[in-house]
DNA sequence: TGTACATCAGTGAACGCGCGTTCACTGATGTAC
DNA sequence: TGTACATCAGTGAACGCGCGTTCACTGATGTAC
């Protein structure tokens, strides 16, 4: 039953890809080691040939979930980001959406490496936030704090609309109402 | 071991107080019936004598937290509302803080009752800010989506600061910005 | 008002279950010669 | 290039533990007379 060397890297990855969308739909403790594994194709024993821990697979997966996130919305401009972001696609992908959004609320009570992970890629969101508003003209004094309120309000915007029942019209107001709202926004450039 | 039919209400109201709190601070799946029981004075068989399930005390003492909520913020002006929702005490004092804050990222995959009382409980709130902003002479047909807009942007600045670790500076710097931006927002009638 | 007894809130042991983690074992891979 | 063997990713049973829930039991309360 051993494997070549590429397999076994391609399991691990697997692994962690399969990790970062189920914690992302069901929560870090509504997924556990066994039912990750059979999800990535493979039995529960082998888990810790790969990972110390299910905490140190918690920090990768989310690790490695928000780069590709981040990677994914670079090239959007700020109106295709916004609308992408609060669109109903994303609110109801769940294990493909923004691991912020979609794991924000677990975070304080995770371990400390999952919380610093956190941290920062919130830091990187903002920052990158930032450049993206700079980019389009803002002034930079103000950028910062319109990247930060911003954000807050697109993401609690996504989490409130996702704790509706399904066929809430509720929901869809949120995002809808939101959507708008950040559209109509004044240019980072004239706020607080 | 009877208990006289006052005792045990008083009981009763105890245990739904102590875990509106303890949800709030741990979560939903945080808190074991057992915890919960010791933390009001008692042991964990006589759960059962109150409650059905789980489920439904936790869709009781939700239902219960938002009401108290709601009434604690009723008369409080919008800025001094913005003013203590956005405050380090707030984040910092998650057992007695806005459950909706606290749990929103839990309720969609609890019971359905849980779920239900939480968009019920959303409703409200909303409502609740949209007379406030028509109270003070808001556009009355602006005033519906500033409410959504400026409570999900709060909600979302409470969530992400307490996603930070307890020494960051952007956990505080979220709250600040955004408080800042909430209160230089223009009046509700003058938005979207 | 006093007595006899049914009620039922509270107790704590026990239930089956799923969890994270460990471990002896397997057998193809990859290496040493 | 061919052979012998050590390695180690993957398997699946087993571990101790905490969970939600059940249950036989207790004994003061509250009621019927």
């Amino acid at each position: 039953m051993k494997i070549t060397k590429a397999q076994s890297q391609e399991n691990r990855a697997r692994i962690v890809e399969t990790a970062s969308a189920l914690f992302r739909e069901r929560g870090y403790d509504g997924v556990s080691v066994a039912d990750l594994m059979v999800a990535a194709g493979l039995t529960h024993g082998g888990f810790y040939k790969h990972f110390g821990s299910k905490a140190d697979l918690m920090a990768e997966a989310t690790e490695q979930a928000l780069a590709a996130k981040m990677g994914e919305y670079k090239d959007l401009d700020r109106a295709a980001f916004v609308d992408r972001y609060l669109s109903r696609e994303h609110r109801d992908a769940r294990a493909t959406g923004c691991s912020m959004a979609a794991l924000c609320g677990d975070a304080p009570r995770q371990p400390v490496a999952v919380q610093e992970t956190f941290a920062a890629g919130l830091a990187r969101m903002v920052a990158a936030f930032e450049r993206g508003a700079v980019a389009a003209g803002a002034d930079p004094a103000a950028a910062r704090a319109e990247a930060i309120s911003q954000f807050s309000q697109m993401l609690g915007a996504v989490v409130l609309s996702r704790a509706c029942p399904d066929d809430s019209p509720l929901a869809d107001e949120i995002l809808d109402v939101c959507r708008r709202q950040m559209l109509a926004r004044p240019a980072p450039a004239g706020a607080v």
